[in-house]
DNA sequence: ATATATGCAAACGATTTGCAACTCC
DNA sequence: GGAGTTGCAAATCGTTTGCATATAT
């Protein structure tokens, strides 16, 4: 991967840190500080929550993760697939985030920002509600 | 209005200040805990930032008005006008939100939303950006 | 060798909460 | 009078930061 030359480019040292949250992103699509420190822990890797947003801000810094803001609660991270935008669909039982590209809203989106002579950055659209499994046993456990 | 019935009907007094934060939101669409601390103080109000967060949250509960996380700083709140949902353009360098509504990008998501098998409860799509002024100026002051 | 990383504990900022005093119906 | 409300200060929770130490190149 170039992700590595990209970050020596840029005069940052490739840790075992780094490259073992690189190699969770590849596992796990959708990722938070304390999901990976649970993850590490369970592995027996010691890592500082301190260091983990260190390294992500460090990461969305140089535009290899992306932070999403999907509730109130921790922000969400995930591989940034250059120039690939995409939407979520959030459920609210289980978690779970199941990503999705709509050529047809995003140009819509862009001719409503030209109706307001608005000039577009980037936007989220995000969908909350009850994916199949959670729709039939409707947990009520909050979105995490 | 029948907002104050609505309330008492929950079993929730009507006091100065609600209705204070209630009239707030007649002038300003967007509000959040902070802007609405400054105005009263501004208007030699005296009222504690946990009591117009308990009064938000009270609200909020009651389907008043609707709670949004822009960014990822204040969450910021709206009158809940029934049934009329809208998206929000956000400028990354006034602040300022401008609302819009459009049905194609409604019917899209529900499309995608079957497509998965997922039952949307809401939604939110932000879009950021700069809007007329600020495209010329490009203040880069953050987005507050 | 030296610039960058790390851990720890303390600091932060938004929001929440316990508790005693207060106000609305 | 009693249920619901408020202010205050302390507590929470996610996240950030200062500093001294450790590590990658």
């Amino acid at each position: 991967m170039d992700l590595t030359k990209q970050l020596k480019d840029a005069g940052i040292k490739i840790t075992q840190h780094k490259l073992a949250i690189l190699a969770l992103f590849s596992e796990h699509k959708h990722l938070d500080a304390f999901k990976i420190l649970t993850i590490f822990q369970s592995k027996n890797i010691d890592i500082s929550l301190a260091t983990i947003y260190r390294i992500l801000a460090s990461f969305e810094e140089h535009n290899i993760i992306t932070k999403h803001n999907f509730g109130n609660e921790h922000a969400n991270y995930e591989l940034a697939v250059a120039n690939e935008h995409h939407d979520h669909l959030i459920c609210m039982g289980c978690g779970k985030v199941i990503e999705f590209v709509n050529q047809e809203i995003e140009e819509l989106q862009l001719q409503i920002a030209k109706q307001n002579q608005f000039e577009v950055h980037n936007h989220t659209l995000n969908i909350y509600g009850f994916c199949v499994e959670c729709k039939i046993l409707k947990t009520s456990k909050p979105i995490n």
